[in-house]
DNA sequence: GTCGGATTCGACTCGTGGGTCGAACAGCCA
DNA sequence: TGGCTGTTCGACCCACGAGTCGAATCCGAC
């Protein structure tokens, strides 16, 4: 009570400088990544997003190097949310096809409702340079990969049984990185019961298989 | 073999005045259509439109009023490729919802497939005037309207059996959408293909409902 | 030929927005 | 109290790219 005086929007707490650091560019990069997908990363000037955050455009600048730089940071927490959750992807072997499935299904799903993963599937790649371009498509060509391989391992143990896995894995996910274009956390939908339908949706189109052998 | 001396890449022929400006502009928007996709709309400059076509920059101000105007011409057409198509959709009541359902999914994709459709999709509407964007926004709220349409029906012949036709039609968007980020027209599956393989999906995933009375 | 409209382009303007600089200020430790 | 580092900002720079202008050229009609 004694030392809050903040006129910022970061909020109180005086931990370490470090600390302190790492919050505010943690509260520039959840902005920029709303911003950046409600009006467009080229339509957003730096000035929109200092503004929103009562702080002045080089005050950016401290926290990051340049406009590329808030994007791709923006983009690289949205797929580390994939790859690094905290809890890992139940590896082959664990489960069925068909659970393993569902299990990334629910995750990106979370993943493409947040603010980072929004931004990662609304805001194409092509503002980014061609270094950190390189490593964000390398990140959801890994994505990609993860799915793909749950569709293959379903015909082997027989919990799914899907013609062309490269095609189906590319069906899924244009049906869900197409979900921010028209849901929204706030409407009459919930996360949950989106994830439901959807898992729905491809169980119906990913019949079990009649073969089977662990 | 006695006149044709192009050294315009629009083709060669003589028709009248009016004929030849409205070709040239078909060409013009073919090409930027295909370069807004392949670079982004913003990461495009007209410039870049005008050495593709052998052409300065005023040239292209001849034959637009701007680089806005350009874009918006690539959405309507993709857009009109699909409300007013040469055959129009056939009117709920011939057929069966699950037979109008996959017209509208050759279709469709079709549209994705070409240079405007793509254009169209991959393209945000952020970018457009509000003006033009409106207008863009209620071709495509049409378009869905469509498909949310046919699958209502296909509740009532008992066609197909579609829990939220809402939501639904929004998976299949997005796998259809999605298509131009993946899909090259010169490799290994051609457009037939594809579109069986999207047709066999949603159908397994919107099975036959049980009742029926046409 | 030559006149007039259609077509094309070289050279320019100019707003916008990313990025920089140096000064001011805050908080901490002696 | 003085000084040091971390943080913030007002004012500026400047490249880039959309859009313009006026002159040059092309081409069919008389």
């Amino acid at each position: 009570m004694a030392k809050a005086k903040p006129k910022r929007p970061w909020g109180e707490a005086i931990q370490d400088r470090g600390e302190q650091f790492e919050m505010k560019r943690q509260v520039v990069l959840r902005t920029a990544a709303r911003i950046y997908t409600e009006r467009g990363f080229h339509e957003t000037t730096l000035a929109d997003i200092a503004d929103e955050l009562n702080i002045s455009k080089p005050t950016l600048y401290y926290y990051f190097k340049s406009k590329d730089e808030i994007l791709f940071e923006c983009h690289r927490i949205g797929i580390e949310a994939i790859t690094d959750g905290e809890t890992p992807m139940p590896p082959p072997g664990q489960g069925t096809a068909r659970e393993r499935l569902h299990e990334f299904l629910r995750r990106y799903v979370r993943m493409v409702v947040d603010d980072f993963g929004t931004c990662l599937v609304m805001t194409g790649t092509n503002a980014l340079e061609p270094e950190n371009r390189a490593e964000v498509v390398g990140g959801r060509r890994q994505i990609d990969g993860m799915l793909r391989a749950i569709l293959d391992e379903g015909g082997l143990d027989g919990s799914l049984v899907c013609p062309d896995p490269k095609v189906t894995a590319m069906f899924i996910f244009g049906a869900m990185n197409w979900i921010p274009h028209w849901y929204h956390r706030d409407g009459p939908i919930t996360v949950e019961e989106l994830t439901d339908r959807l898992a729905a949706f491809v169980d119906q189109a990913l019949p079990p298989g009649p073969a089977a052998g662990a």
